[in-house]
DNA sequence: GTTCAGCACTCACTAGAGTGGAGTGCCAAC
DNA sequence: GTTGGCACTCCACTCTAGTGAGTGCTGAAC
């Protein structure tokens, strides 16, 4: 083995590329780094020659191309033929986002995109995350996903039936994070306003102030039949409603924008087929999380047909409490500093403003 | 002037084509028939060969020469080069929509499909249209577009202010048509329940049974100071939900086909971001269903983006009156027959389903 | 032993030439 | 009006260099 072990830890600190080496020597580091980002910015597989000017390199292009043969025994970077440049492997992104990246920002037009936008954000809770993804969209030029808030632990704050018909009525759940759900509801036989009324006054007073994922299938009889047939049938409509798995509503803006990133169509018709199926998204979004990334690059998340994009997710929280979910989908060659900065600060502001709404 | 005009009226039934010539004598219109069923199967320019089997020509390859360039002089077909078949015009397909398409009809799994979907349709209507949306995709390999029904003319049936804070309560408005509208209301100073619920009791007297859209501003005194301003805010809440243009929902499924339709990544991409303009969309269904027509093709209706899409509509009615619109789009060269067919069938069902969970 | 200039080599990409074939328009004959 | 025949057009494809960006290797210099 003639070889020296390029992999080894090294804690040397850079000079010019980032703020750790994290395994790699400071100039393999910077070179990585200039791959990448020239990589991000051309689309276009890197030479050696266009490396050396990099900071934290000078040195000549043959020694980078040797840096670079070892970057690729490394898994770092790969060929897409013999004479060509070289492109990040996943395992490259993964390192410059760790590693090398500096911590991006919004520009002065995002920044003020970002303080328009939440200045005159009006509206209910579901038009504002329908806007909230746009605006995303538009910061980062990325498809974005928003999860709205999960409502399991809100508590019930009203509950009312309102006939529709004489066999038919709407029950309407109001939540304390201001959430309304409705479920309708079709009796066997006739029932009276006043019935309904009655009924829909016991089921109130059984189920106000727990959350509708708790809500108890026995409820004490009034003696009347048919008030009890009412009633045990909104019981039935509220259980239905809590534990419906459809809960997290999802928003997805700009999924123009992947066609912009790929020239393959099929590619595209892919990536598009997924962001079709909510529930996939919105699991995998929560996978993302559980495993503690706030990136996931090409094969990381194992969703096949989003083998060459990026996610970027970033929780919202309202009070300290996981209250949504933010994702930026692109291709891996994203604007990784500027979509997490992005998520971060709408995420940040979309926090705020949903605990000032909220409670 | 020594060439005849190609273009007089013929009342000549067609043997095989279509039941009418509509302008064109039988064998052009037949000629016309044969390029268009054929383009929109292989999506390649005809030549006259492919044309002489037709049903209806059975004259030689140059007597259809002829008869191609006569209707390429009348703009019913073009030639992408001098030596290569021919591609209908937005023309061509109109004249094939109109006066030769048979009228189609789903096969028989796709009949079977609408019927399972219409058997375990269940939950709000939201969801119903939503899913809609996937099954009118399913069906025709188009992206669907449903928009739901708009609410300008239900009545309401209960109105209901539900405290979420000190200072800010929810308007929870039933509709007859079973549509729940929400508004949170922030109030100067804190009200108290007794205060809200007499002011919701108040609010409910004023405006129940009348349409949203017409609710009065003016709402007679209680001689409480505070209770009157929840009153108003209430009313002004109210009038803002009616003349919210947000009316109408839009439901867009399979949107995925639009990359499978082309192969110029451009065009789907432009495609896209007119779809994920809601409003552009609706009025654009709303404006090709005003102009009476149900297929709008090519440039005909004026959204220069979609120039290479056809869009068909279906109003959904219920008991008679519009509730809905049902719109498919996918490329000029789309099955016409079977998209008018799964339009027509799915937009019925939709439509009693409708009447029969609406009032 | 790290760095580097030099060199031979690889291979995608491009341009140009040649070819086959599908398709056309025209025309004289029926 | 219809038709077979014919010359023509021009795309699509193949093949052939030629170009150039890029590589890996090597031996000498620092």
């Amino acid at each position: 083995m003639p070889t020296t072990d390029d992999s080894r830890i090294d804690d040397r600190r850079m000079d010019a590329a980032g703020p750790d080496g994290g395994g790699l020597d400071a100039r393999k580091a910077a070179i990585l780094n200039a791959v990448v980002s020239e990589y991000i910015a051309s689309a276009q597989p890197i030479g050696s020659q266009h490396v050396v000017d990099a900071p934290g390199v000078s040195v000549s292009s043959a020694t980078v191309r040797s840096d670079m043969a070892a970057l690729e025994r490394d898994g770092y970077l790969d060929q897409p033929h013999t004479s060509a440049g070289r492109i990040p492997t996943d395992k490259g992104y993964r390192f410059f986002v760790d590693h090398l990246a500096r911590p991006g920002s919004l520009d002065a037009l995002g920044r003020q995109q970002v303080r328009q936008f939440f200045d005159h954000a009006h509206g209910e809770i579901e038009q504002m995350l329908e806007r909230t993804s746009g605006l995303l969209a538009d910061l980062t030029d990325c498809t974005a996903m928003v999860v709205g808030p999960s409502h399991d632990s809100a508590v019930i704050r009203s509950v009312q039936l309102v006939a529709l018909g004489p066999r038919l009525a709407l029950l309407v759940v109001v939540l304390a994070d201001g959430a309304v759900q409705k479920q309708s509801i079709e009796f066997a036989d006739e029932v009276d306003e006043a019935r309904l009324a009655e009924a829909g006054a016991r089921l109130a007073a059984h189920v106000l102030g727990a959350p509708l994922t708790r809500v108890r299938s026995k409820v004490a009889a009034t003696g009347d039949r048919s008030t009890d047939a009412v009633i045990s049938a909104g019981v039935r409509a509220l259980r239905s409603l809590g534990s419906a798995d459809a809960g997290d509503q999802l928003f997805v803006g700009g999924s123009s924008r992947m066609a912009a990133a790929f020239d393959a169509v099929d590619t595209v018709r892919s990536v598009l087929t997924i962001l079709e199926q909510q529930l996939v998204v919105v699991t995998l979004l929560r996978d993302i999380l559980d495993t503690g990334l706030s990136v996931a690059i090409g094969s990381e998340h194992g969703v096949e047909p989003l083998a060459s994009c990026a996610i970027v997710v970033m929780p919202v929280s309202v009070g300290g409490e996981e209250a949504g979910t933010i994702g930026l989908l692109g291709p891996t060659r994203m604007n990784y500093p500027l979509a997490l900065a992005a998520a971060r600060v709408v995420g940040d502001r979309l926090g705020e403003r949903l605990s000032e709404a909220g409670r």
